[in-house]
RNA sequence: GGGUGUUUAGCUCAGUCGGGAGAGCGUCGGCCUUACAAGCCGAAGGUCGCAGGUUCGACCCCUGCAACACCCACCA
């Protein structure tokens, strides 16, 4: 073994071991366990999020597997339509052609190409990163099986009548020229206007108070060319008596109605809306209820349509908007201008303002579906991790509104659909079986409907998708339901909730059992990571390492907004002044684990990792020393007589108490916790004081002593590799590989050998109790040495003086342990009769341990150190007197509390006493 | 407008049953101590966001408020 810790020795060739021996597959008789990955962008690559993530999911697996669960780890990549297809047409565009010229069959013969092409780049991170996925499973989206079982899906709900065709005011998303469902829209706050324009009262009609206009107030004024009313609330006096006249549209010249209707708020603005039914939800809404005319006056693009009058006609609708404003002025009809701040709908994949559009679209209805996964998880069938994320749920699924799945890509599958010529719609999995099914004569000309579904159309039928559906395999019978689905809150709605409800529907049982929401990793400022903001970090940066120089070249190219250049590249400069050196994929996913408490998004901060990844090599040297102790420089007879001493006896019994907390992490789903509990069991437990206490013993014990720690520094050792092996698989199996044969086990793999279980035999109350005294007299004794910068070589004397018997026994039986951790020259009991020499002083419970200061120690600076102590014990007392002086605490708390606060001031006046006795010794010096 | 989460040491975060708060990093002091200087030993550092309430007792339970973050929503 290596005398330090590199982890990119061991890593990379231990993955394609495991790999290549099948290892991640589903092994054995035992029960199965499952979790499918969520699907990542197949053309992406691994940003934090996934790793963070599949970090967790590989955690969960190992430690099944290792428990003898029959595991199943299903991978997979998403086809990921508008990115994917996005990502292509920008390859296009450099190269002066688009996926018009092309035209569809070659343009998704291009997308192909290019998934074949960087499909295998997010794969091979993840192999980087650990992941123990069937790699034999490995499914697509668009893979021909899934195709299937999309296809099977679209056509049962349409001819269950869920899936119907509808001409409906969708979200339509002007630069990518489709429909998007809801979720897809981001409302923004953005500061813009409030214009104020005068409608003229038609046949010579006047207010109330004498004008000849009303106002109306909008955000959108070039739509006011498709307005068919407007609106005032029925019980506002001001307009009552214009309701049912009409007003002239300016520009326009077309008569409308003045409309009542209560969604009208009288408070803002003027009290009269103006109705533009074809370019508005709540407008469209009103319209249906007024039957009012729908006037759509956008192109696809966004542009002005032939339905305005000729002057606007072929006007982006931002020029519109100019000239309509411009020429309503002109007219003297632009009352005024106010600034304002509105909420406004962009598309999440092309950042265009989203516009309210009128088209032909395939829907879902979705409140049976809904009603069902809702039931599911009020039922407990499916329980989110934390909990409270199923408020977020039922929130969302109670107000769902039909979902609109069709998009009008090219990249995706395509709606099984075929019109005729007269518009009559035949859904079947191919068109001879559409005509086979509505029976059509075969020279009836059917065209496929060139639309596309949503990718989280396909990505709902993930779980039972991947494992064969619609045929009834051995797989879907094992693995279905799943156990846990992981993956982080940003995507409940969109596939989270999708999948409750598919599954539900399709299969009758839950995708999976269990929820667990994770957070999501942010950099150290709180900031999202994203390539835009240019914070984002690659996870194999991490891991690997990468200069200064490459980062912020990685971090500057291929911008969206080449403008920000600067302010990330100086950004960089400050926050990686080194660049980032390479940790281990070890140390990066031991980090991920101590992150991820429940219910917070975490926080990146590069001083969490250089911290763990100096765990992993405090763990190698550990190792290091056990196999110096061990291994055939000294005699490796293991199998003899031992005689175990406190330390072993004290260490496996600490052992226990860590099997018993890591296993209800895992149940708890507490990674953090887990994380910490193997950190401080191995650095503070294992290392900071077993392998200190054995030094001694390996030195000077008996033989059967010494036999006695080197199986104790082996056994212990080999269990921690074991625990920690689902945390940190590559360093676990690196020095488990060296480990494990001296102690007769002759697996080839730690990944297959039994996770440690709780063994009650193993807990040794005395030998903790005991080993607390041990500590204590050591830790007193550093202090003193510590406070009074007594250098560390210097052995000191010792003395105990207020013993019992029991501190007699135990001192006799740990004189060698005490001597060598506390490095003493000697210890001693001071007999009861005999004067204590000045000394520095602490207390061990009733027992005072001494270090004479002749020579040694300064008066006053042990008068302060004392003075400090005194302070803090007069605190203590003072506190727990007039706590036990309060009647009414003796009266009601229970008596077991009143009796352990009586015990503590009991102690605590005692230790006052003996530390205000000893000051004044001191102090007469 | 509605909802959720967060607020604990200089920083990043734990804190289970209500019984006077912990870790890592950083800071300060001492050590090249035969596994590890990516280390060892010791120390300092807290008005648990604010105000009330319940309780013998509150970081913890309840109410209100504030700040920050996020989600949802039709105020033109």
């Amino acid at each position: 073994m290596e005398k330090s810790y590199q982890p990119r020795d061991i890593e990379q060739h231990l993955y394609e071991e495991w790999e290549a021996a099948g290892w991640f597959a589903p092994r054995g008789d035992g029960e199965p366990y499952c979790i499918m990955i969520p699907p990542p962008n197949v053309t992406g690559s691994l940003h934090m999020g996934h790793a963070f993530q599949d970090t967790l999911m590989d955690a969960l697996v190992r430690y099944q597997r290792m428990r003898g669960r029959r595991t199943l780890w299903q991978v997979g990549t998403d086809h990921a339509g508008i990115a994917t297809q996005m990502v292509v047409e920008r390859q296009l565009e450099r190269e002066q052609t688009s996926r018009a010229e092309l035209g569809r069959e070659a343009f998704v013969e291009r997308v192909w190409r290019w998934k074949e092409e960087s499909g295998g780049q997010i794969t091979n991170q993840l192999r980087r990163m650990g992941a123990s996925v069937d790699w034999s499973r490995e499914r697509f989206t668009m893979d021909e099986g899934f195709s299937r079982a999309v296809r099977e899906v679209f056509v049962r709900l349409f001819d269950e009548g869920l899936i119907y065709r509808g001409k409906r005011l969708v979200n339509w998303d002007p630069v990518l020229r489709t429909a998007l469902s809801d979720l897809e829209v981001e409302n923004v706050e953005e500061q813009g206007h409030l214009w104020h324009f005068r409608y003229p009262l038609a046949d010579g009609r006047r207010t109330a108070d004498g004008r000849d206009h009303l106002v109306v107030a909008t955000t959108r004024p070039e739509t006011m060319l498709g307005d068919t009313a407007v609106a005032v609330h029925p019980e506002d006096a001001r307009y009552a008596e214009l309701v049912g006249a009409f007003v002239e549209l300016p520009l326009v010249g077309r008569r409308i109605p003045v409309i009542a209707d209560d969604y009208v708020d009288p408070e803002f603005g003027t009290g009269c809306v103006k109705i533009t039914p074809a370019h508005d939800f709540n407008d469209h809404a009103m319209g249906q209820r007024h039957g009012l005319e729908l006037i759509n006056v956008l192109e696809a693009d966004a542009r002005l349509n032939e339905a305005v009058p000729e002057p606007y006609r072929g006007l982006d609708r931002y020029e519109a908007r100019r000239r309509v404003v411009a020429d309503l002025d002109a007219a003297g009809l632009l009352e005024r201008v106010d600034d304002h701040r509105l909420m406004v709908p962009r598309g999440d994949r092309s950042g265009a303002v989203v516009e309210p559009w009128l088209t032909d679209q395939w829907f879902v209805a979705m409140e049976g579906l809904a009603r069902e996964a809702i039931r599911a998880v009020e039922d407990g069938a499916v329980r989110f991790v934390p909990k409270q994320y199923e408020n977020l749920y039922f929130a969302w699924m109670r107000e769902i509104q039909d979902w609109c799945i069709s998009r009008q890509l090219w990249w995706g599958h395509r709606i099984p659909a075929w019109y005729d010529e007269t518009g009559g719609i035949y859904v079947g999995h191919d068109e001879a079986e559409v005509r086979a099914k509505y029976g059509l004569a075969p020279e009836l000309p059917l065209a496929q409907d060139p639309d596309v579904l949503e990718t989280w159309f396909s990505s709902a039928l993930w779980t039972f998708g991947t494992l064969g559906w619609p045929e009834d395999t051995e797989a879907l019978r094992s693995f279905h339901p799943t156990d846990v689905l992981v993956t982080g809150h940003d995507i409940i709605f969109f596939w989270v909730a999708r999948m409750i409800m598919m599954t539900l529907k399709f299969t009758g049982e839950v995708p999976f059992r269990t929820v667990y929401i994770h957070g999501l990793v942010r950099d150290a400022e709180g900031q999202k990571m994203s390539k835009s903001k240019g914070n984002g970090l690659d996870p194999l940066d991490l891991v690997e390492g990468i200069d200064l120089e490459a980062l912020v070249a990685k971090r500057t190219t291929g911008l969206m907004q080449p403008q920000l250049a600067a302010r990330i590249e100086k950004a960089t400069r400050r926050d990686f002044p080194e660049g980032i050196p390479a940790f281990g994929t070890d140390a990066l996913r031991f980090t991920f684990c101590a992150l991820a408490s429940t219910g917070r998004d975490v926080r990146f901060d590069l001083n969490r990792i250089a911290g763990y990844r100096n765990f992993c090599n405090k763990l190698w040297n550990a190792a290091n020393f056990v196999r110096m102790n061990t291994g055939s420089a000294g005699d490796a007879d293991l199998a003899g007589e031992t005689t175990p001493t406190l330390a072993d006896r004290w260490i496996r019994s600490r052992f226990q108490g860590l099997v018993r907390d890591v296993h209800f992490a895992y149940e708890t789903f507490r990674f953090d916790v887990m994380a910490q509990r193997l950190y401080d069991f191995v650095w503070h437990e294992y290392c900071d004081w077993y392998l200190e206490l054995t030094k001694p013993v390996l030195r000077e014990g008996t033989e059967g002593e010494r036999r006695a720690a080197r199986r104790t520094l082996l056994e212990v050792l080999e269990a921690i590799l074991r625990i920690a092996h689902p945390v940190i698989p590559f360093l676990t199996e690196a020095v488990w590989r060296e480990i494990a044969p001296l102690l007769g086990r002759s697996g080839p793999t730690i990944m297959l050998e039994p996770f440690p279980e709780t063994d009650e035999s193993a807990l040794d109350p005395d030998a903790e109790a005991e080993l607390d005294w041990v500590r204590g007299i050591i830790e007193g004794v550093r202090n003193i040495r510590g406070e009074m910068d007594l250098p560390t070589g210097r052995p000191i004397p010792a003395l105990l003086a207020g013993c019992d018997a029991t501190d007699r026994e135990r001192l006799e039986r740990n004189r060698t342990f005490l001597m060598q951790l506390a490095r003493l020259e000697h210890i001693e009991v001071l007999a009861e009769e005999t004067e204590a020499p000045p000394a520095a002083i602490q207390l061990v419970g009733a027992m005072r341990v001494l270090v004479p200061m002749a020579g040694l120690i300064d008066r006053d600076a042990e008068l302060a150190r004392l003075d400090k102590e005194l302070e803090r014990r007069r605190q203590d007392v003072a506190r727990l007197e007039k706590k036990l002086a309060n009647e009414s605490f003796v009266a009601k708390a229970p008596a077991e509390v009143v009796e352990k606060e009586r015990a503590k001031h009991d102690e605590a006046v005692d230790a006052l006493a003996k530390l205000v006795a000893q000051r004044e010794t001191i102090a007469s010096l």
